[in-house]
DNA sequence: GTTAGCACTCATAAAGAGCGAGTGCTAAAT
DNA sequence: ATTTAGCACTCGCTCTTTATGAGTGCTAAC
């Protein structure tokens, strides 16, 4: 059977009917809505066609149709046009997400928020690094004679320090030592190699200075293994009750408690967004988690700079407006991307005033 | 109208009742399961009693019983038991939150997610500063000649830093002196004193110099503001739906939403808890913010150290088991005042394993 | 290939019937 | 003065029935 372009137009209007309406759409409404000039008739043959070909589908045999997940495929490779948003709501997001908070996971969270409230889905965000992470650089400050702040920054400029208090005194020049050896043989390494190097020094070193070390180095690995892990924020959830498809309680409940009890990273959209793409659109069954096999998941990707990458997401019916919903979450990875990329050290973003020259 | 004992044991017995099947109770149900020896025609007079005095509601005419806010309110506080949790659950609670992160808010947030699964009802946790902070020490490292880390310790022992660049170059014994400047006059100095001490600053510093203070004053600024807001953390937010009273999505709507898009603030729970009570229970149209008036809120604080207090909580509603509840958030409460109260420098808290003597 | 017409289907809404848990009241029993 | 048994009455549920109407598939004419 050929796919004609006037089924894919038909398709079209009724993918984008029922992404209004909610409602399995009819022969009738579509002859009087689409500009088309042809009969119900005809288009009920037409469509008859299209659910033969798997692009349609009837809830029961009375009723409309409605998209099959091949057929909202179709329309979002083919048919959807790029939706593009008003310069109003383009300087909204960007004005929020710039004027928020500095921190990176406060932005991360505000921008989950933000595409939430945007969109009317809930709405999750990912930061992901994809790349071995290493120490750069150690530094000691002694607070009093027993205990002292080590700060850890790792080669992607972020910054993470810790209070450490010990039952021995301390002298500033024992933590001076310290500083060195710890600059001299624990930086530059992966935290998979962080362990054998603090084995090797094991045997050539003071047991009291081993220890020291000890603390501060797991300290580090405890940084770079949170760093390299992957977590996910989810903000909105509410905003599921909205949508006709989660009237029934039990739909919404199972969902809900995926999306809000820290999901379960493995079957995770959004961790097998490859490199080349900045957007991708999960219809339904195409979803790797059981729990979202009949929901749709559209994602966005964003730079935070040094060859990580942030993934920003919405969760909703099949039925989703795709266009605009693909529109939004780009703009705000766009966004996102040029904060981080502003001034190429993403976790530790500078004031906006600078010192007089 | 006498409130007999009798009667508040009746009264105990439709609440237990109620709290376990979700049903309107009868006269009958009661006569047979109440260890009372009267008949159901006598129970039902001293309902008919009971409603009179406020303590009951009756649904529709010819319905049983439900308890009113009233109601639960004495039940609350005369009839409820204590409930004691076994050494398994308080085992587990312990266990998992010793084992668990050690930042802060990590901390809170897991303390949080254990609460809900525990309860099976949406849980929330604030984190409250309820005393001004001030800075106690700065510390500026010097990372090359266009940047440096500033790291900043409060009087509560919290520890941030920042990675500041500069378009200026800058110096070792800069960097010296500016330390020295900043630990003489900004340490001590609650948030609304630091800008006029930067004002007076300004007037009698060159400009260069100038321009770095009033940067990593301002950094520092933003940790005291940020420490000193309280922000709400929820979870489990899907637990509401398992609930038959919530199984009308329109009123679990409005609540997820509320406990989901963070919550205003203003009219929360728990901002309330007076000093000196550990938990506090309050029954539907006890609070204040409207969304809660048909919920009830369990609360229970802890003990972060130095002054700080947290405030940890599940919400639910009406016909909770308040006993057991309160029993679990208590434990859960205690539990992390041990973990915070353990070395007395709660935010950094230190590894479990000392170095070698 | 397109359209008009028509019989057929089936979800949904509205209306009615019957059920039964629970009440309030009265009158007898303790 | 309580307590209890008995009984008529209420009223939310559930189940069934009926009616409605949107939508389909098919056929025959255009």
């Amino acid at each position: 059977m050929e796919l004609t372009d006037r089924k894919k137009q038909l398709l079209r209007a009724i993918v984008e009917e029922y992404i209004i309406t909610a409602e399995p759409v009819g022969s009738k409404s579509i002859a009087q809505s689409a500009g088309m000039d042809i009969s119900s008739a005809t288009i009920r043959n037409e469509m008859a066609d299209l659910e033969e070909m798997g692009y349609l589908e009837k809830p029961h045999t009375s009723a409309g149709r409605i998209p099959s997940p091949k057929g909202y495929r179709l329309y979002v490779n083919e048919l959807m046009e790029e939706q593009r948003l008003s310069m109003e709501e383009t300087r909204q997001i960007n004005d929020v997400l710039q004027h928020k908070m500095k921190q990176l996971d406060k932005i991360i969270d505000e921008a989950g928020k933000i595409v939430s409230r945007l969109t009317n889905y809930p709405a999750f965000a990912l930061s992901a690094g994809t790349q071995r992470m290493t120490i750069r650089r150690f530094d000691l400050i002694l607070i009093d004679d027993h205990s002292f702040i080590a700060v850890v920054m790792t080669d992607t400029n972020a910054v993470k320090n810790k209070l450490i208090h010990l039952p021995a005194e301390l002298s500033q020049s024992q933590l001076q030592l310290l500083t060195t050896l710890l600059n001299t043989s624990f930086t530059g390494k992966t935290l998979e190699e962080l362990t054998p190097e603090l084995m090797r020094m094991a045997d050539h070193a003071a047991g009291n200075t081993y220890g020291l070390v000890s603390l501060v180095v797991s300290f580090a690995m405890e940084i770079l293994d949170e760093s390299e892990r992957q977590s996910v924020h989810t903000s909105g959830v509410g905003h599921l009750l909205e949508h006709p498809e989660y009237q029934d309680v039990n739909k919404a409940q199972k969902l809900l408690s995926y999306l809000s009890d820290d999901p379960n990273l493995d079957g995770f959209p959004g961790l097998t967004l490859s490199g080349d793409e900045n957007t991708k659109i999960l219809i339904g069954p195409e979803n790797v988690a059981d729990e979202l096999k009949d929901t749709s998941v559209v994602l966005a990707s964003y730079d935070i700079g040094d060859g990580m990458r942030g993934v920003i997401g919405v969760v909703g019916p099949t039925r989703m407006d795709y266009a605009k919903v693909a529109a939004k979450l780009s703009c705000v990875a766009d966004s996102l991307s040029q904060l981080f990329g502003q001034n190429g050290l993403p976790p530790c973003k500078d004031e906006p005033e600078q010192p007089h020259p």
